[in-house]
DNA sequence: CTGAAAGCGCTAACAA
DNA sequence: TTGTTAGCGCTTTCAG
């Protein structure tokens, strides 16, 4: 590697006077500046950032810890965010905890070890306190899903609301059975949905027996067994909320395997809009989610808060903050064909 | 940030004492080691990482190099790659080009800067030349494409025969008037299908003026637009093979907006085996590919390399290199409901 | 078993 | 306009 003393001394000049060149300091005359900038060039001379960083330089990189990158809701997430952070110079590392708080800490830790200026994360259920050491020095916000401990930005969507209509419209379409396949509430965004769809449904008059199903978020299985079992029941409801990305994706398979007759025996009403969603069978009822916008309000805000906290450094008690700043992003419902007014018995 | 030298204060020891303790050298007392850790801990240490590689250690980074990492196989490959890399004790830099080379060049540029220790890379079609230069003296492998003059390491899949395999499956049912949707042979890989198309039209005994429509390789715009235009022929083809994953999700918007009768009216093979086209009307029949396998076999061979190459140091000529090594998985045909012998005419 | 000192590449304060 | 010097935090000789 080319170092800026590399170049000094094939121009008989001093490390700092390159330094300045290179960095367009005015204080350095036109003809050196070019004749530096030419050498630099021809040998190939690319800064070594981890020299600038012990200078004190802020790192470009933030770090996006994410349970797993192939769900795309995250893969949008992190597009948004390298696009986000791009025209900032900056980039992003990416870290999968695989919804482990093991691994999680590994990844904060590693993290924390690269001087990362900024943390964007979609923390686990419950992480190790030690993950919330290692942030509290560095800018981060939560993404999605927020936890207690982890400090007080967030970026999220309604979850409670968006399930909550869902629940609504079938509702409205003249359904008084119900079920709900979703996350165990040991995650406070599954929590919230749960509450969402029970909200609805006292609202709405019903029965509080309404059949729900919980189980682990991020599984296909939890959809294609949870809806099975809802279908076996002797008192079988007449459509099903869907409370997860994965678990719709289990729904649509289940009922594509089994030919199950949507909206006819069951009406559908899936969470996310992904790809194919639209042609699966008479198309998905869904919930449509600003994934995109919201990493991207995400990102925008953390890079702000990065620049500031630079600036104004931290507050009384030593802990560097900001104003506890949340965004919630509300879902729109899309209307396809699974479902209808249930059938009549 | 608490650095060795705070605990070394804090205990009345040296830095490089406390240095030796934290990297568990056998000349440090079980006992100094101990107290060492316990300062450690409490005061929060995280040892800095630009200060080690300022001594000269390599650093644990990786960069990926990828157009989008929403299109579904590059979140494979970011997912495989950070699998691998974890494991090592290594991590992913994500940096999306967008498929644009200046794009490209700003990413290649932040990498050698960060001093990565390896590159992963889909490049562009035409990588500007500064990219390889950039690329020469930093391990690296190309992945799914594959460009001259970035070094000649490739791990990809057999494009030609996989489209040939498509192909050829059409011809068993009958058809001799096929489609072929794909992008412009500007990139390597579109370059190898179409040629697989092709030889697999000709070794059929079929005509050659068989339709072929190239385009932009990531829109599923040209996928809808192509089938509209083949369709809309005098002499509309029975089948038509679909040679990027962009195209064929354009396919099936178009054919299922339009609700064309698939494949009664004309039969579709795919490429990729995304979720949702199982169940995509009558399910489609594709290309599947073992992106994650891929993926892991590239990170682990990058990683070998790496630590060979930190070794055995640079070869005779001074750049860095080894044997070339390529290589190519296979593909393998998903037979589904949207291929099946031509109506009689 | 532990300490002192040098130096990685860069930038910024201080000199000239 | 340019040069000299110090020092960021760590590892690694070389001395005790």
């Amino acid at each position: 590697m080319t170092t800026a003393r590399d170049i000094a001394e094939r121009l008989n000049l001093s490390v700092s006077t390159v330094g300045r060149a290179l960095a367009d300091d005015r204080r350095i005359s036109a003809e050196t500046k070019l004749r530096v900038n030419q050498v630099a060039e021809e040998l190939g001379y690319v800064v070594n950032r981890a020299a600038r960083m012990m200078r004190g330089a802020r790192s470009p990189v933030v770090g996006l810890v994410v349970p797993d990158v192939r769900n795309s809701f995250y893969s949008t997430v992190a597009h948004a965010l390298t696009e986000t952070m791009g025209v900032r110079d900056h980039q992003v590392m990416l870290c999968e905890t695989g919804d482990d708080k093991r691994s999680e800490l590994r990844q904060v830790r590693d993290l924390a070890a690269a001087q990362v200026s900024g943390v964007v994360i979609v923390p686990t259920a419950r992480p190790l306190p030690e993950v919330a050491r290692l942030l509290q020095p560095i800018p981060h916000v939560q993404l999605l899903r927020k936890v207690s401990g982890l400090g007080p930005h967030w970026f999220g969507i309604d979850d409670r609301r968006v399930i909550e209509m869902a629940t609504e419209h079938l509702v409205e379409l003249g359904h008084r059975r119900i079920g709900y396949i979703g996350g165990t509430v040991a995650l406070p965004t599954a929590a919230a949905r749960l509450a969402g769809f029970t909200s609805a449904v006292t609202a709405a008059g019903l029965p509080d027996d309404q059949p729900t199903i919980l189980g682990p978020p991020s599984s296909t299985e939890l959809g294609a067994s949870g809806l099975h079992q809802l279908m076996s029941d002797p008192n079988p409801p007449t459509a099903v909320v869907s409370g997860s990305v994965q678990v719709t994706r289990g729904l649509l398979e289940y009922a594509h395997r089994t030919t199950l007759d949507v909206p006819g025996a069951v009406s559908l009403v899936g969470f996310g809009d992904e790809v194919g969603f639209s042609w699966w069978g008479p198309g998905l009822t869904t919930i449509s989610l600003p994934m995109h916008d919201l990493a991207t309000a995400c990102g925008a805000w953390l890079m702000h808060r990065i620049s500031t906290s630079a600036v104004s450094g931290n507050d009384a008690n030593g802990t560097s903050s900001a104003a506890p700043y949340s965004s919630v992003s509300p879902g729109v419902l899309i209307e396809r064909g699974s479902t209808a007014p249930p059938a009549l018995s």
